[in-house]
RNA sequence: GUCCCCGUAGCUUAAUGGAUAAAGUAGAGCUCUUCUAAGGCUUUGAUGCAGGUUCGAUUCCUGCCGGGGACACCA
């Protein structure tokens, strides 16, 4: 029994009752869904709302119950409401205990090859919170991808040249670069020559400070994506980039790039966009040019269907311009790009930026996290893992898109909706089935079902739903509600005794250590086997 | 100024055009001689304003108010 075949079910009612759309407006149709409340059952459709022959369609749906439905009722403006068997559930928590790690993964999007670009922190600049931010989604919609049977290539892109690694080699703080830049006319055009050496390794000596200092923050970062579990297949360099950018665009003169005052610049006006630099007065590319470079590099690495970009919504408006460029100067991806956005990581005081030195580095906070952390906490060395798994949870929970107003103080709480209470809520199970002394088994005698069970089946549909729209925190929400179901299954019910319903109750016990591993994982948060 | 995004309990967030708007947190009260109380139970409390479309709007459209962002040689 699926919402398929209940859609299926409800097409049939309506073809043989002469009910269907022939004089209805366009709107017309029916969803099958879930309700909100469990007392209106565990599907309901609006069919009778939208058609009307509410008894009608219920006799016919009665007369050709499908195994899995107790019951059908009419209730309210017109809803139908179906009620699940405790058959299904048994059966459904029997696919569960076969499936294992593989149940919730599917091959919806069997075929689809995707490229996902994040986290992209820059040599020369520090990993901080923004860049957590941005890793936790993009590491958690690549496994969503690819838990929905895509093939999905991960990729980081860093800025190892440009303004701001001139900026950080003036005098070997990129702070402080970037305010004199700002305030000092000497010291921009300082800044200004040093980013043209670095692009025509001209002067020794900054040659050897920037090689010094992009290896170390190479390897500063292959320590934190470990940290994160995080692994890039490729990851891709805008001094890779920059060469090939420019030469498109230099190719695509007057065609679709101008030169005004100077710069080569696209006019975005006559695409309803604003015009952009691509090639600055100084003939070096710009992050658009590069941009373009990306793109085609990526493409001759993996020939993908579709290449997401993760980044803050600021770059909206960039993002728009260069799509359309790239659409023009290479045809064969237009239509294949995507730019996936979200919001701010935002302290209370205000906007993080490492442009103003108010910075806090991913680091700094994993161990401020670590630290705060419940005091009764063993302090083993999965603590790093609960506290990364707070963090991504605070990410995560609500849709991308939106700013985080990061209260360090009270966001990563370990009480209630937290990463905390999933992998506590995990971590229970483990012990719960270690100490069981019975085998587990669905065909044992049982009680009426559980709401977790009624929320269990439901995993492969979430993730299916999560992928379609590049959502996690459907995941989030689901997981949460479903370790309350959970919570509320193990606070009342005895599991480990003599009960003869002990057998299934363990079932349930395994059934949800299952689909919360599945979840956790899916997310890219670590499931702790203790706590 | 132009364009984009966002306004939901005191706070932080949910809600594929549907039913009584769902959670957590904070406030009030209860719950460990039983499997991990980082848990469970009860309770107070919300869709910025004004129109429109619809049988039905938190959701779609228009205007206003409030917040954030982008808008030429940064990324």
């Amino acid at each position: 029994m699926t919402k398929e075949s209940i859609k299926t079910l409800i097409s049939e009612a309506l073809k043989e009752l002469n009910l269907e759309a022939g004089d209805l407006p366009a709107q017309a149709g029916f969803v099958v869904e879930h309700p909100t409340d469990f007392k209106m059952g565990d599907y309901s459709t609006n069919v009778a709302i939208k058609y009307g022959h509410g008894d009608e369609l219920v006799r016919y749906i009665v007369q050709n119950k499908p195994d899995g439905v107790e019951r059908v009722e009419l209730v309210g403006p017109g809803f139908i409401n179906f009620y699940l068997s405790k058959e299904f559930f048994k059966n459904s928590l029997g696919e569960i205990l076969d499936r294992k790690e593989n149940f919730g993964k599917s091959e919806h999007a069997k075929g689809f090859k995707v490229m996902v670009e994040h986290t992209q922190p820059n040599p020369f600049k520090s990993f901080h919170i923004g860049h957590l931010m941005n890793n936790a989604i993009g590491e958690s919609v690549a496994r969503i991808i690819v838990a929905n049977g895509a093939k999905v290539k991960t990729v980081s892109y860093h800025g190892d040249v440009g303004m701001h690694v001139a900026k950080a080699l003036w005098k070997g703080d990129y702070v402080l670069g970037s305010k004199a830049f700002e305030e000092d006319e000497k010291a921009k055009a300082e800044i200004q020559d040093i980013n043209k050496k670095i692009y025509d390794k001209s002067d020794p000596e900054i040659n050897s400070r920037y090689e010094n200092g992009r290896k170390r923050s190479l390897e500063e970062f292959e320590k934190i994506y470990k940290k994160l579990e995080t692994n890039f297949d490729f990851n891709f360099f805008e001094s890779e980039a920059a060469d090939i950018g420019k030469k498109i665009v230099l190719q695509n003169m007057g065609k679709v790039f101008e030169e005004s005052q100077g710069a080569i610049v696209f006019k975005g006006e006559k695409f309803g966009l604003h015009t952009r630099v691509f090639l600055n007065s100084d003939g070096l590319p710009t992050y658009e040019a590069k941009e373009i470079g990306l793109v085609k590099i990526k493409k001759e690495k993996f020939d993908f269907d579709l290449s997401m970009t993760i980044t803050g919504n600021e770059q909206d408006a960039f993002f728009q311009v260069v799509e359309v460029v790239i659409g023009e100067v290479m045809p064969e991806i237009k239509g294949k790009l995507s730019h996936l956005s979200h919001g701010m990581l935002r302290l209370p005081s205000g906007k993080m930026s490492s442009r103003t030195g108010d910075i806090i580095t991913a680091e700094e906070l994993i161990e401020d996290v670590k630290r705060r952390l419940a005091p009764t906490s063993p302090g083993g060395v999965g603590d790093e893992a609960v506290a990364i798994g707070a963090i991504k949870y605070m990410i995560l929970r609500q849709a991308i898109g939106n700013d985080i107003v990061f209260d360090i103080e009270k966001s990563v709480s370990t009480e209630g909706d937290s990463g905390v209470y999933l992998q506590y809520a995990y971590a229970r199970t483990n012990s719960l089935l270690e100490k069981a002394d019975k085998e587990i088994s669905t065909n044992a005698p049982r009680e009426n079902t559980h709401e977790v069970e009624r929320l269990l089946y439901r995993f492969p549909e979430i993730v299916e739903r999560a992928g379609k729209e590049y959502a996690p925190h459907h995941i989030v929400t689901y997981l949460t509600q479903l370790a309350g179901s959970f919570n509320n299954f193990y606070t009342h019910e005895q599991v480990i005794g003599d009960s003869p319903e002990a057998s299934y109750r363990l079932a349930i016990v395994k059934a949800f250590n299952i689909v919360m591993k599945n979840g956790l994982t899916i997310l890219g948060i670590t499931a702790p086997e203790r706590m």
